[in-house]
DNA sequence: ACCTGAACACCGTTCAAGT
DNA sequence: ACCTGAACACCGTTCAAGT
């Protein structure tokens, strides 16, 4: 078993930017939670911006793959949308963890222009998604009408975290998530 | 004309905490837009976290009061929920600024303790306030229920502007909204 | 009462030097 | 190919010293 150094300064990353955000993590806590000196993460991401950017891809890439499998492995879009929320309730349920690309928008006037590239990229991922479900299971909505509600139930469901994670109670964020279907904002 | 020190910084620091958040808040970069050097700051706020909770605190006040008078100044629900939702749009049109809690919220696990209070208390006056607004325009609402559609509300709204603040388009925080009041969410 | 310079331990980054 | 120590300009904070 080799376990790439490159890899798990991601890994670690990953975590403490859901946690603590791209201003909150520093290269030298991180390199001690790996076990290298801070100099040594420079030669795998040289900078900052670097390693945020490689980390909202392979976040995109990862989230993207899982929502694809969604639609694989079922052909009912109320389970569908079951499993996009449920990606956001994990990261909750996970050490009370925001979506990566989430955290990182409310930095976004802070973020490197590479990262926001990706933040961005994310975004579209989701909105795509989420729009294609809604063609499929309200034919009625035209394309504009579909991403259009895409983009409101995206960000209503990354306000739901928000709110959830401040609040500390999973709880929070099921009820949400609860309201925003019986009003219809979610199919 | 005096121009109290403690309250120009309290302006500068708001502002730049509306863009970067309160990690990316600097005493420095605060100081020199003051005209002090950094160490008088801590004359006025002893620390960071002092100064980010008198932020808070404040933003949460005048709020509050800009509330009071929507509700004092027309008996249109309809026009009190336009007024909620011109608050986080009006913070868009200035140099698309982010409500002072919203993003707080995200670095919430870097937030000292005092400031967390005061992110918390921000959230109840909004949710309290939303939460009367329905029950007086859905009377058939139970308290809980109110008190639940108004936090779901709030959430929405938060995440409608950090989704719209990233785009960098005021015309996505504007369909957003409105995709939240066609499906219902909204009154 | 209000401000300052200097010091402290932090930060990302660079780079010459090690293996 | 991968890592390191030392230096750099940053950060919040403290404190003795100034007016």
């Amino acid at each position: 078993m080799t376990t790439d150094t490159r890899e798990t300064i991601m890994a670690v990353a990953r975590k403490m930017v859901q946690t603590r955000g791209y201003n909150g993590l520093s290269f030298r806590e991180l390199a001690k939670e790996v076990g290298i000196k801070s100099a040594s993460i420079h030669y795998h991401f040289p900078t900052k911006g670097d390693l945020g950017s490689a980390l909202a891809r392979r976040y995109t890439e990862d989230g993207l793959a899982y929502l694809s499998g969604l639609r694989a492995d079922s052909d009912d879009p109320q389970r569908w949308i079951k499993g996009y929320t449920e990606i956001f309730r994990m990261a909750l349920l996970n050490d009370n963890r925001m979506c990566l690309c989430g955290i990182m928008a409310a930095e976004y006037d802070d973020l490197p222009p590479e990262v926001r590239v990706e933040v961005d990229a994310f975004t579209d991922v989701n909105v795509q998604w989420l729009s294609e479900v809604l063609s499929t299971c309200r034919p009625e909505l035209g394309a504009d009408q579909s991403q259009q509600q895409a983009l409101a139930i995206y960000a209503a469901v990354e306000g739901a975290q928000l709110v959830a994670r401040g609040r500390g109670d999973l709880g929070v964020f099921d009820a949400t998530i609860e309201a925003y279907r019986v009003a219809g904002l979610l199919p």
